[in-house]
DNA sequence: GCGGGGCATTGATCGCGATCAATCGGCCGT
DNA sequence: ACGGCCGATTGATCGCGATCAATGCCCCGC
């Protein structure tokens, strides 16, 4: 493994945490955040590594703080399906299970608070209002596996593609860039790969690209650089995802975008 | 509503309710399982009626006693998307929210165990052991989700089409259904209508119908009648699934198949 | 600057599966 | 038994998107 470890824990390092708020442990208490901080690691991985592999003993868990990690589904016949991108303040790891039923990987440079898989349980045991967040949260991500899988089982690619897209404009940290004028422009910033974003979407890198070359031929897009786009116009992009609108805007109302 | 109503509640029957053994019920102490046989009422819905619209209240949960629910995702255009299936000993309903994001239908006759939501919500307060059973059910059903979806989105008709007969397969009122002689025949009871499977298949009721077709025609399959047939080749019918093999197997494993 | 490798894009072809349409079969009530 | 209805099957056609293949582009190291 070659990711770098740095303690910051034992001393309360929590409260400074970025993705405090909005994860789970917003629902600790004054007592839990102290135990926490004692039991967690903030811990560097570099792009591409393996955090945890399909199959292997599932021990670490915890939150993504920055980057994306994506989750996967390799197949014997070596292609590997996506899953899920966890995103900032996403929990990571699947507790409770000797093994992982998935690969996480690091799409990203990532930091994850991290903790082992017991030391989390034994956690969560002492506090509960800490259990009942992460029952919260997971009921939230079922439905949203649920909507994602509703949604590429019988769209077209192109609806897939503005879905897509659209969910990364509705993401905070793509939003209100603006450049010296008064207009916000947003930016789409592509977290990952043409072909991780085509494994995800259930399509190849060839039909991606054709699709956003598509978008960007209707001045919906303006292409910046390879990994970055603007939104030119936001309002076709959402006719193009189809009859996802209200589901869509619904999600983004509650800031429940697991994508 | 055209559903009736019968309440067995009130006196302990829970003991003798037919999944408790294989439901969250199982974590409940025996105060809990008094108190939930307080709350809890056996109702009877006919095939096809609405049990939770999407975008309703979701205000009734409990568990499948008997029969299947179907899980949809309406899109506006009119077609329904099949998100998930429900069957006997399964969860039902959406603990923790206002409204739920799918509906819950009636495949099949359906007897459900239910309680009011916040009821069940109360309960779930009174008793963590349950809270936590639902915590584990609801960790892997997100595997199963994320499971079904990796399925779906890169492979053929045929591959998901095989994949979930040999799921249908392995459900124990299924299998050995002998008729006289030593041989154990595997029937397989398709439990809901073509155009409902071909669209949890993410595909047409034509095409669903074709890929039967040629199961039957390799002798893969032998119909007798609409809705069973029997499976007379399981390994040829593995083969089929593709690269799923040992996901299946480890599913059938440990008893988890959600579908 | 130059060459190489990885990724994105573009092009050409083909097959799977959606679609439209017709037929078949079971089940109902009268 | 008859006709009507709904669901399943079969057939014919067409288009989307996968595949194979080639080119373009950017980043790095020498």
């Amino acid at each position: 493994m070659n990711e770098t470890l740095m303690k910051l824990g034992s001393c309360g390092k929590c409260e400074q945490c970025p993705v405090h708020h909005r994860s789970i442990c917003r629902a600790a208490s004054a007592e839990a955040m102290q135990d926490l901080s004692r039991l967690s690691h903030t811990r560097n991985f570099e792009k591409g590594t393996v955090i945890v592999a399909q199959g292997d003993e599932a021990d670490i868990v915890g939150n993504v703080v920055s980057g994306v990690v994506k989750l996967t589904n390799m197949s014997m016949s070596g292609q590997q399906n996506i899953v899920g991108l966890l995103f900032p303040s996403d929990f990571f790891g699947r507790a409770y299970a000797e093994t992982s039923r998935f690969s996480y990987e690091a799409a990203t440079d990532v930091t994850l608070c991290s903790l082992g898989r017991q030391a989390f349980e034994g956690f969560i045991a002492r506090h509960p209002e800490v259990e009942h967040a992460l029952l919260l949260s997971t009921l939230d991500e079922l439905d949203a596996a649920r909507e994602w899988a509703a949604m590429t089982s019988c769209h077209t690619t192109m609806q897939r593609v503005a879905t897509f897209l659209f969910i990364l404009s509705q993401r905070s940290d793509n939003r209100f860039c603006h450049s010296g004028d008064k207009i916000p422009h947003v930016i789409i910033a592509l977290p990952i790969g043409r072909r991780d974003i085509a494994a995800y979407l259930g399509t190849t890198p060839e039909t991606l690209s054709r699709n956003l070359q598509t978008l960007v031929r209707k001045e919906i897009l303006r292409p910046i650089d390879t990994n970055h786009f603007e939104l030119v116009n936001a309002s076709e992009l959402v006719e193009l995802t189809g009859e996802m609108r209200e589901d869509l805007e619904s999600m983004y109302g509650t800031g429940k975008l697991k994508a």
